[in-house]
This record gives structure tokens, C-alpha cells and sequence, in this order.
DNA sequence: CGGCCTATGTTGCCTAGCGCACATACGCGG
DNA sequence: CCGCGTATGTGCGCTAGGCAACATAGGCCG
């Protein structure tokens, strides 16, 4: 018994207008996806693109001597996928599934066509698309200058955002495949943050008690990438004020019933 | 007296079918950057595009404290300025001149107008900002595993691709801050090289000397990157046999013979 | 309820790279 | 040709985080 889903709890689908949410929506396939699921491999042909809703996803970058690094995250506020309209198809990273959870795909000659109307769609992905450059940027920046408890509490932070509760399904191996550090080093962290009484965890789930604390701790760059995608994706964008200010938000009344119940564990 | 000088020596406006090509010939100004020119700060509004023909730009990212790391460079092959077309008018990086040079520059309304357009110019826009996108997510994990050597080899591999010499002006002091370490760690990383006979300097100076050295000290990232700016805009694309397969590529000439004379020092 | 797999805790050692404080010397401008 | 400003060389001590090798314990499954 899935919780009630719809499109529209993922940001860049509910902002598009009746118009050009309607052509697409008899392609949206919803899709489960689950923890640990690769969705594409690096170098591998996308067959879709993925607009998350309650689950979260990761592009890694998977290095020759196995070692990897995180350099952007996907949660409901965007899309994966984007070299298929870049005119890429494909990327040299590989995307996982980072929490558990619902999305709907697309076919990428479905999302290609509407990206080449060159309408509200186009803007958005766009848009989209530079917001998530910030993020990988600032990622690159991040790992060069900022300490690991600095960078555990940007990442946990950036996760938080994403999801309607604030506990986490995630092995301290995991975070450190993220944050391309030791997992030595993820527990060290990890531990300083419960010491402080700012997070709790056991086994494979880790609880955010004190969500100031880490922004106390967290180094800049997770300020900058919230508010940029604020300003390129901000609510009035996405409640469709600008897009079609003549109309009323579609579906808006299901995400936000559907949404703050969430998928609590 | 300056070197002749033309747009083509710009591989995105070299790739242009003449069509469009002379739809933004008229308000192509060329410009002159001096090393360590600020073409635009963070956050600051972007008023133009800038195609480097003889130039070398980098986006940094300046933090908090001061300390930076380079984002991604960009020289003949690529445009400073995405985000004019992406929908943003800005970002918060900023971009200097890493090698003083020439290039063109292009009010932020023609280019944007010719991005609507949705022709060759997008197709090719987008492709570049691929690319891009490839060149930041490597800088990020690179940062993040690999030793000062190898990101110095990286560094350098892919500003020579982008010179017409082999011979740069640059200050170990400078390198420093577009890798984001200290510089005495560049000068003993760039030690190492010199002592291995691959590069020589002396004050502001760096000659490489030989170019298969550094790439065999190089990490993956260089090759990757490199790849990726093949696949996306290869030969055959900005030789224009895809974008206008029935036409003889224009101003082609030109390219071709100033190129090679450089302005080798 | 018991066993085992896997997540977490811990410890010791090692290295790269930082910060700081200087010594040195190149080479431009007068 | 001299001198000074700036670029480079060097040598500390220091710390974060890497690598390795374990000890421990939570909790799922039979």
C-alpha cells in the first residue's frame, strides 16, 4: 500500500502548466526505486530521465582506482538525466539511489520534444541545469578547503532539504562513498555531531536531533547553493505564478495533503 | 601590431553556419584581456559573452576567507557566460584572465536572442555546457583524491591544450590559487617537474618541456575531460560537416593560417 | 533464542599539505 | 649598472585525514 503519489510532488513537473503538463503526463511512468539502485552507469546510454518525488538520487563520479565522490545530489526539486536534452546523452558519472523512494520517468524522446518547443519546460530545465552546476562547483570548492565535519553537516543538510523526515536511511560507509573520504573518518565526524547532540544514529539510520547545530557547523557553501537554487527556482517560478499566472496551480491541492505525512519510518 | 586576428579562431563561432555566422558578425567586438583582468565578479550582472580567441579565462570560486580554487577554465574551444543563456544572468563565481590575449565579446541580448533561435548556436551552446558540466564534476573529485603533482599536470595539460605555445606566463603564486593550495606547495610540486626535466621555469615563466612526461604523471582526470570535449564537439561538428552539411565551411581559411603562426614567444 | 553478518568503535602509524618565517636571487626600471 | 620589489627556495612544526588491523555489538534470520 504505496502512500498516494503524483507527479506534482516533484517541483519541475508541478511547475510546468496545464498545457504542457498534460502532453507529457500520459508518459510519465512512476517507478519505484530503491536503495543502492544504479540508474545509469557512467558512459551508459539514458533511456529516461527521472523526476524524483520522495526518493533522492546521487551522481557519482566513480574513479579508476574505485574510489568515488559525490558531486551532486537529485531530490524532488529537480531532474536526472540532463545531457539528454544538453545534447550529451550521455555523462561520464554514474547516478544511484541515495534514499529510497517514488519518481516517474520519462522517455527521453518525449522529454527531447518538449525541451525543443522551446517553452516553459525548456526554461525550467535550464534553469534547473545551472542550479546544479552551482552545486557540483561548489562541491569542487568544498573539497579543497572545508573540513570533513564542515562537509558531513553541508551533505546532511543538502539530504535534510530533500526529505519529509528528518531521519535518514544511510550507513556511515555510505556518507563516506559520498563525501569520497574513509569511513574511519565519517565515524569520527559522525560521532563529534552526536556528541554535540546535533544528530543520533545506530546502524544504518541516522537521526537529525538539531537542525541549527549543523547549521552552525556547516561551511558556506551549503548557503550558496540553497540560495541560488532559491533565486533560479524560486516558489513563485515553481507555483507557476510566472509561468502562467492566469491559472491556478494544478494539483497543488494533492501535494500538499499527500506531502507532510511523508514516508516516516 | 597586433597578430591577425578573426572570430574563427574561436572553435564555437568557427562552427557556425554562415547563416548565423553573419547574423552576429556586426556585434562582435573584439577586446583585449590583460592577465588578471576580472571579466566578471561573483554575482555581479553579466552584460556580455566572451569567446577567447588568444585568451585564456578561468572561473574561481573565491571563498569566505579568501581562498580559491579554479572551477574550470575556458579558452578558444568553449564561451565565458553560460549562464546568460541559461536563464540565470549570473552566477557566484568569478571570472579572470589566466593568459593574456585576445577575444570577442557579445552583448548578453544578441547571444541570447540567437539562443532562442534554437539553431546551430544552441545545439552548440548546450554541447559546451556539457562539457563544462564534465570539466567541474572532475575538478571536484580530483580535488578531493588526487596528489598536488598530478592536479598540477592536469592543470597544465589542459591550459597548453589551449595555447598556441608552450610556454606560460604564470607565476607559481598564481597556479597556487587557481588549484587552491599554498604556493610553496606548487613550488615544490613544480620541483619535482623540473628536476624530472619535464617542465623549466624562472620567474613568471613556465616552458614545458616535454609533453608526454606530464602525461604520464597525469591523473585520469585530464584524459577524461579531454574525451568528453571530443565527444561533444568534435572536429567533424565545429568543421561544421553536421551543422551545415551542404555548405563549404566559411572563413575556414583563415583559421587555418593564422593559427598555426601563433603568437608563439 | 542463537548465530552471523555487517555496522560501528578504536588504536597506531604515516604522509601530504598547511602555516609561518625566513633566506635568496632574478630582472625590471632608474 | 645598481637596487629593490617580487618570485622563488627551504626548513621547521603541526594537523587532518589516509591506510591497516582489529575489537565490539546491533539486529536480522533461521
Amino acid at each position: 500500500m504505496p502512500v498516494p503519489h503524483s507527479p506534482n510532488q516533484n517541483h519541475l513537473l508541478a511547475a510546468l502548466p496545464t498545457a504542457e503538463f498534460d502532453r507529457l503526463a500520459p508518459y510519465l511512468e512512476p517507478v519505484e526505486m530503491r536503495l543502492g539502485d544504479v540508474l545509469y552507469e557512467s558512459g551508459g546510454l539514458l533511456q529516461h530521465v527521472y523526476f524524483p518525488t520522495t526518493a533522492i538520487l546521487s551522481l557519482h563520479y566513480v574513479m579508476e582506482n574505485g574510489s568515488s565522490s559525490e558531486i551532486a545530489g537529485v531530490g524532488n526539486e529537480g531532474v536526472l538525466g540532463i545531457s539528454l536534452f544538453m545534447g550529451g546523452n550521455t555523462t561520464p558519472s554514474r547516478a544511484v539511489v541515495q534514499t529510497g523512494g517514488q519518481g516517474y520517468r520519462l522517455k527521453a524522446q518525449y522529454l527531447a520534444q518538449e525541451f525543443k518547443r522551446a517553452g516553459p519546460m525548456q526554461l525550467l530545465l535550464l534553469r534547473y541545469t545551472q542550479a546544479l552546476i552551482t552545486q557540483m562547483s561548489q562541491t569542487a570548492a568544498c573539497n579543497r578547503h572545508h573540513s570533513l565535519v564542515q562537509q558531513l553537516c553541508r551533505w546532511l543538510l543538502l539530504t535534510l532539504d530533500r526529505m519529509p523526515s528528518n531521519e535518514l536511511i544511510m550507513t556511515q560507509e555510505l556518507v563516506a562513498s559520498m563525501l569520497g573520504v574513509r569511513r574511519e573518518g565519517v565515524t569520527e565526524a559522525a560521532g563529534k555531531l552526536q556528541q554535540a547532540g546535533v544528530i543520533r544514529y545506530r546502524r544504518g539510520h541516522i537521526t537529525v536531533l538539531d537542525r541549527a547545530g549543523l547549521e552552525s557547523r556547516v561551511c558556506e557553501c551549503y548557503g550558496v547553493v540553497k540560495k541560488e537554487f532559491a533565486r533560479l527556482l524560486p516558489d513563485k517560478l515553481l507555483r507557476q505564478n510566472t509561468l502562467h499566472p492566469a491559472e491556478a496551480a494544478p494539483h497543488e491541492a494533492d501535494i500538499r495533503t499527500i506531502y507532510p505525512a511523508g514516508n516516516r519510518k
